[in-house]
RNA sequence: GUGGUCGUAGCUCAACGGUGGAGCACUAGGUUGUGGUCCUAGGGGUUGUGGGUUCGAUCCCCAUCGACCACCCCA
């Protein structure tokens, strides 16, 4: 007894406060109601993607440290303060992955993808990981889908990229809820100038901006721009302007884009002040916008990164992706009320009393469950009540009573749970009537076969 | 990372510094082969956790964990 109370004082010196175990902050389950919209949303980018001749890549989601400390930029948000970096037991610096492109990009070169048919169209559908203050929609482990195509330059492909992404929302009966907002940010040596005459013109006039974009003039003086501070914003206003740097070629290339985006019917709102936080972005971005109560929460945005490849010891490769984030999709589509099929609930509760009863119903469960019938059945002791009381809690509409009178007479009850009503079936008809009654169209049918031999 | 709101039964929420309650849910019975409705009864809580102030703390103070909001940023 004396031992027993030292093991727990034991356990009660290392168990952590608040319950014995729970998530760590910002991670969370993703329980079976809400897989449901998991499952629908990823059917609907497989088929979408499918069909646009993409095909599905997963890479690690470790990655060493440096596949996107140098890539997504030392001083953005995400790699100076978000990243999940540890150290292996040999001391090599390792990362949980904050985002999608760089790890495909990495295995773009690694696996010789140059030499397949370009432009390479690759997606995923994977978690992510970032250290940031949660918030609802901000986790720091979230789902993202992305796309990523590889390989050629043309703004065709930024449209189409962008229509995907349109597609998927529509399909999933939110893309009314968001705002298509379009920029483009040049070259990289566009933007070094432009950098460069911001810098020039702030010089001098550090003290009359706020804290924030004092230190933002070091590390990222796009964001001077669309500074809230009164003062930040009197002085963006006669900042120099982007347009004036940016050159000839991406403009021209932007003007098609912007001209194949209206041949598409695309409506989008030209946003001079939209800028990515990662480093890699050249010429296009774009960002879908929840612009409700003034909000600018984004679901998803990409754009176009034709250095990243070379950057990261490929051979130069234009690319340009998007992606967007799962849980925000799932929120949104809570808020607009768009249910999504309850794939997992099931068709009939088979109640049995007795033994002999229970002989036959378990070869008809079987059967059920081949036809696509999605059926549970009592299987264990209980009273008919005390089943049909389950039957109720699963909410099937239909249950199969069998007792030792229906094993007698070679039939069984299908009782209507809705209505509660039920009639005798022969036991040799039970099969083909709840067929008939749940409907062919409703049956959860797989079919073995596809496999091809040899 | 900064500022703020909040944390009470499985869920949604009450309770002036003075014995922690309600609705729903759950369990049992009314109903010995019939659920969901109805009636009756019952079980449930170290008030997130750890300290402090107080005769006395769900309430006040500090710390900590977590959720959320505004920044920040983006998914």
């Amino acid at each position: 007894m004396a031992d027993q109370a030292a093991v727990n004082d034991d356990l009660d010196s290392i168990v952590p406060v608040g319950p014995p175990y729970q998530t760590p902050k910002g991670v969370h389950d993703i329980l079976p109601a809400d897989h449901e919209y998991y499952t629908y949303i990823k059917k609907v980018i497989r088929h979408r993607l499918r069909q646009a001749g993409f095909r599905r890549i997963s890479t690690p989601i470790f990655e060493f440290t440096d596949v996107f400390q140098r890539t997504l930029g030392e001083t953005t948000d995400v790699v100076s303060k978000e990243m999940y970096t540890f150290q292996d037991r040999k001391g090599r610096s390792l990362t949980l992955r904050p985002e999608g492109t760089a790890g495909v990009v990495r295995s773009y070169i690694q696996n010789n993808m140059q030499a397949l048919a370009q432009p390479v169209q690759l997606y995923y559908i994977e978690p992510f990981f970032r250290y940031d203050r949660p918030q609802k929609g901000r986790y720091r482990q979230f789902w993202q889908v992305g796309v990523e195509v590889i390989g050629e330059s043309d703004p065709a492909l930024d449209a189409q990229v962008i229509q995907l992404a349109l597609i998927v929302l529509k399909d999933l009966g939110i893309d009314q809820l968001f705002s298509l907002q379009l920029n483009s940010i040049g070259t990289p040596e566009s933007r070094k100038k432009y950098v460069a005459a911001l810098q020039d013109y702030y010089f001098g006039k550090e003290r009359h901006l706020c804290e924030l974009c004092q230190g933002r003039l070091q590390t990222n003086p796009l964001r001077l721009l669309d500074c809230k501070e009164e003062d930040c914003v009197t002085l963006a206003k006669l900042a120099p302007s982007f347009s004036e740097y940016l050159d000839d070629e991406s403009k021209e290339f932007h003007a098609d884009l912007k001209e194949f985006l209206d041949e598409l019917g695309i409506k989008y709102v030209e946003n001079p002040k939209l800028v990515r936080g990662l480093d890699y972005y050249a010429k296009t971005v774009f960002e879908f916008w929840d612009t409700s109560a003034g909000a600018q929460n984004a679901i998803g945005g990409g754009g176009r990164y034709d250095g990243l490849v070379e950057l990261m010891g490929g051979p130069s490769t234009p690319a340009v992706g998007f992606a967007m984030g799962i849980e925000r999709i799932i929120a949104n589509m809570k808020r607009a009320k768009v249910r999504v099929p309850h794939k997992d609930e099931v068709h009939v509760f088979v109640a049995q009393l007795g033994k002999e009863a229970k002989k036959k119903c378990l070869p008809l469960i079987m059967k059920m469950r081949e036809h696509g019938i999605k059926t549970i059945g009592a299987l264990g002791k209980g009273s008919m009540g005390a089943q049909l009381k389950i039957a109720d809690k699963f909410g099937a509409p239909w249950t199969v009573i069998m007792g030792l009178t229906e094993v007698r007479e070679g039939v069984a009850i299908i009782r209507n749970m809705s209505v509660g009503t039920q009639e005798k079936v022969k036991f040799e008809d039970v099969l083909e009537k709840l067929i008939t009654l749940i409907g062919k169209k409703n049956l959860d049918t797989y079919h073995p076969g596809e496999l091809l031999y040899g």
